[in-house]
RNA sequence: GUGGAUGUAGCUCAGCUGGUAGAGCUCCGGAUUGUGGUUCCGGCGGUCGUGGGUUCGAGCCCCAUCAUCCACCCCA
């Protein structure tokens, strides 16, 4: 292997793309129909977004962002999210002065430095939405909603959601204070990671998967238990809207992720089917973040769910998306049926027709067995028999009929053709 | 950062107790002096991840290194 490319990503290859397209699609439909906008924002930003707005104690910052100095002396990172990145745009053009919540959706590719494995990659695509601008939990329900609607319409199997709310500051803190020594009297019973933990947010203990830590920690205090009234009610009138929305969900007060930034609800959909990293989409409300990245106090939701992830199911299921042949091939022999093709084939492309011929210098008999390959609905076979005779053999490549059309008529007759119902040429269709 | 498995043709893999490489698929061609999808035949294609070592001799053994996959941490 001489040349690779960089570890942990993937090139997406033709016979990849028809399934992504169709969860790109799927999705930019269901986030337009709830009123979401797309938004883009650069693959790059200053370091300090990240560093406020993720959190310095979360692994992101800590030891996984691509991070580097442009040649200003700036440090920049490659995002690692797409949260923080909406927020920055949404406080720089003052979009707390359109009507609120602002409602955006993106597509974007992150970067994380971490060690590949099944569904991890250093470079992934994330499709997100974030609605910024109301605190009502009918919009977390929204939300919620429109991913399960994603996997639902994409048939994604094996999906369930888990439910679990971070509380607030007000409730946050106190809890905190608690689960730390209800971890500080059991230390000795705890593995490193999990002290590890406790020092630099206690409420991640819930993610060590130790069966003695788990064990122990059955009888640890939970923060959906110890909610202020304001995060109470919030939490049960979200439950309210998703069990009249007919939406199933685990509540699960050990649901943490992973950055700082989330309040209140947090939610995550898990798949079965994709091994040990089974997130496939998840989010939540974080009504501090553009507070503390420099705007007005405004609360918002939002999620983000992994292409590859959502592909690496579909594919568990082994669907696949029907490729789409071509509509016509020119074979030619000889070069004055090729002086003739070249420009016939240009003209029938500029007519909007999906038109191929063969460049390899292949024999008759290669060339049709490539307009076969590429799904060609018809062939049109030109040699030095046909420009002497003035006609052109076509070959409707289903049934294997085959006339003769004067070349005067030639062009006419394939436009024709092709623009009938059903001419695309369909592959593996015979 | 850590652990395990694996690295032989473009792809999927075989290669017995060490004797300097093979199959299937793909691609090109022929059987059909100008007609696809089936079949048969032929051809193209390999520094056996890389660097050392042991040996008369290493794809097979030893060491190192890199990469891939899976898992841990964590996350989409």
């Amino acid at each position: 292997m001489k040349v690779r490319g960089p570890k942990g990503t993937y090139d997406v290859l033709p016979a990849d793309q028809p399934l992504r397209e169709l969860v790109r699609t799927t999705a930019a439909a269901i986030f337009s129909s709830a009123g979401y906008q797309r938004i883009g924002t650069p693959a790059f930003e200053d370091t300090g977004l990240f560093e406020r707005g993720v959190g310095s104690s979360s692994d992101i910052v800590r030891k996984e962002m691509y991070t580097f100095e442009d040649k200003g002396g700036r440090s920049l990172t490659l995002k690692p999210e797409g949260t923080a990145p909406v927020v920055r745009a949404y406080i720089q053009h003052g979009m707390h002065k359109l009507p609120q919540p602002v409602k955006l959706w993106y597509a974007e590719r992150m970067y994380r430095f971490e060690n590949p494995q099944a569904g991890r990659f250093r470079e992934h695509y994330q499709l997100g939405a974030e609605a910024i601008g109301s605190g009502d939990p009918s919009l977390d329900a929204e939300m919620i909603m429109m991913l399960s609607d994603l996997y639902e319409a994409l048939e994604v199997p094996g999906v369930e959601l888990r439910l679990g709310s971070m509380g607030c500051p007000a409730c946050r803190e106190p809890f905190q204070k608690e689960l730390s020594s209800f971890l500080d009297e059991r230390a000795g019973a705890f593995c490193p990671d999990c002290l590890e933990r406790a020092r630099l947010n206690p409420l991640r203990v819930f993610d060590c998967k130790v069966e003695q830590c788990v064990a122990e920690l059955e009888r640890a205090p939970l923060l959906v238990d110890s909610l202020c009234q304001s995060c109470q009610d919030d939490f049960s009138a979200l439950r309210g809207y998703l069990d009249s929305l007919g939406r199933s969900y685990r509540v699960d007060g050990t649901l943490v992720r992973g950055f700082d930034y989330y309040t209140k609800t947090t939610f995550e959909f898990e798949c079965a089917r994709l091994g040990a990293q089974k997130g496939i989409g998840g989010g939540g409300r974080y009504d501090r973040l553009v507070e503390e990245l420099g705007g007005a106090a405004t609360p918002a939701v939002g999620f983000g769910t992994g292409l590859e992830r959502i592909v690496l199911a579909l594919e568990s299921e082994g669907i696949s998306v029907p490729e789409v042949g071509i509509g016509v091939f020119l074979v030619t022999m000889g070069p004055e049926a090729r002086e003739l093709v070249v420009p016939l084939v240009h003209r029938l492309r500029q007519e909007g027709l999906s038109v191929d011929m063969d460049y390899a210098g292949r024999k008759m008999k290669g060339q049709m067995k490539q307009a076969d390959r590429l799904g060609a609905a018809f062939t049109v076979i030109i040699g030095e028999e046909e420009i002497a005779a003035g006609k052109a053999a076509v070959k409707d490549m289903g049934s294997g009929r085959q006339e003769q059309v004067p070349l005067a008529r030639l062009e006419d007759e394939i436009v024709l053709r092709l623009t009938q119902d059903g001419a695309d040429g369909q592959k593996g269709s015979r």
